[in-house]
DNA sequence: CCTTGAACCTGTAGTTGCTACAGGTTCCAT
DNA sequence: ATGGAACCTGTAGCAACTACAGGTTCAAGG
């Protein structure tokens, strides 16, 4: 028995407009329809649209899966190739969290700083309008 | 001297689109022009740019930087006013961090599941094929 | 059998924070 | 006076969705 689009949004989480957004780029195959034009899904594309969802929950981007999902897909893969996609995208998530852990800081430091006074005489703004070069890179958001 | 738009984009490291495109927003007051239409920026803008930069580099969304900017527009702003949106801001960046610690962990432990064998059988693909619930919530990016 | 209303359909536009053109004008040093 | 760098406007594109509008289909109850 196929799932509609709104069964399969709630058995994988992913809403509905997203699950169309996917056939639309690609991503996941167009399924059978109803006589009516219903969307059909069989157990393939759950299994296929639960990876995609797990991959974008992983900090995967789109094309990283599509990547991954060429090589199942092409049935020729190797470990040895997932495990480099892997460890790439784990240099980037490492990346980040550097970044995030410098922010952290900073921020720590500027909030300690206030006295949370009713006066308008704020450290916080103080730095932000000083020239001076600050933390490292920019941000991902 | 007034600085032209190429100027400002050197003074503070933000590109030139970036700065009509804040201009475009609402988020920089436009600057007077030269007789040729060209911006002429002065030292005021210079460290409202300043400002605006700075607070992205920390993570601020351009609607928080509005926010910020409001209060030291209206003139009346208080320490207490501006702690609280840092602090709040804090928060965000804390649960990324728990959000990416957590993201660190699971990448990491499959990466070393993996042997990095030529033959195609990777503990990766099949966790992302397993349909069960995995880690918390999904992600910024 | 017929009606209702929930679920589905397509297509387009909006979101955030920029970046990248195209096709034209101005500035300034020689 | 001229040439080329820097500027101008306006529009479209990026990721990864989300949110409509305006219409059709499905399934359950009367």
């Amino acid at each position: 028995m196929p799932l509609t689009i709104g069964a399969l949004s709630k058995n994988t989480g992913c809403n509905i407009e997203t699950i169309r957004y996917y056939e639309r780029i690609g991503l996941l195959p167009a399924p059978p329809r109803s006589a009516g034009g219903h969307r059909l899904y069989g157990e393939v594309l759950l299994k296929r649209l639960t990876f995609i969802r797990r991959g974008r929950e992983l900090g995967f981007t789109l094309d990283d899966i599509r990547g991954l999902l060429g090589l199942v897909d092409g049935g020729a893969y190797t470990c040895a190739e997932v495990k480099a996609l892997t460890l790439d995208h784990l240099g980037e998530v490492r990346r980040k969290l550097a970044d995030l852990r410098r922010l952290e800081q900073v921020l720590t430091h500027m909030a300690e700083e206030c006295d949370g006074g009713a006066v308008p005489d704020c450290p916080v703004i103080d730095a932000l309008f000083r020239a001076t070069a600050g933390p490292g890179a920019g941000q991902s958001r």
